[in-house]
DNA sequence: ATGACGATTTACT
DNA sequence: GTAAATCGTCATA
């Protein structure tokens, strides 16, 4: 799979996500039924696009998932860049301002608000149609797939404590991609 | 009204 | 490994 984002034609192919399974996972910003005017998208059809801006800094983007009413959904952590790669670095280098390390290519899209920054993915962009909009949308890659044995699993980053769910194996990652974050 | 806290990134010791 | 940056959101009162 793939997440595009129009005009600039910016994409990169989906190399690790994070599931957030619902009312009952601790960890979601939806745990427990949590229902707010910042997490609603989250409620809405599948395809929508949930951008939440977080640490009084960083956007990150999720495609949610679960049947209307359900708070499912797939926060995308990380991407191979595939095209764009010129505006991405511009975007990357005018983000952090006047940073002193390095930018790799590998540093483009290795982390959730990483790529946000890339894609120039911002709060406007919550809530839209990630199957149609053409500003931004996800789409499977011609004559690839997900085999299992490349895909690995483990605990999902950055949590608080979110009792039995904060080791849930719900972060999945391609192995041996260079793109993945940190 | 207030305060604690992030589904992070970056720099520094 | 530890800490700063930085501010909207949410629970509590």
């Amino acid at each position: 799979m793939r997440l595009l984002r129009g005009g600039a034609r910016v994409a990169g192919r989906i190399v690790e996500v994070e599931a957030y399974l619902g009312a009952k996972d601790l960890a979601s910003h939806a745990a427990g039924g949590r229902r707010t005017a910042r997490n609603e998208v989250m409620y809405g059809p599948p395809g929508l696009a949930y951008v939440y801006f977080t640490y009084g800094m960083h956007f990150c983007v999720n495609v949610v998932c679960g049947r209307v009413d359900e708070p499912v959904a797939v926060l995308i952590r990380a991407l191979e860049p595939l095209e764009g790669i010129a505006m991405m670095r511009r975007r990357r280098l005018a983000a952090r301002g006047r940073a002193k390390s390095p930018l790799h290519p590998e540093d483009l899209c290795s982390g959730p608000a990483r790529l946000c920054q890339s894609l120039g993915i911002h709060g406007g962009l919550n809530g839209v149609d990630m199957t149609i909009s053409p500003n931004l949308f996800v789409e499977r890659v011609p004559g690839t797939s997900a085999l299992e044995s490349l895909v690995r699993t483990g605990p999902r980053i950055g949590l608080g404590d979110a009792g039995n769910w904060t080791a849930a194996p719900l972060r999945f990652h391609l192995d041996g991609s260079r793109h993945v974050s940190r």
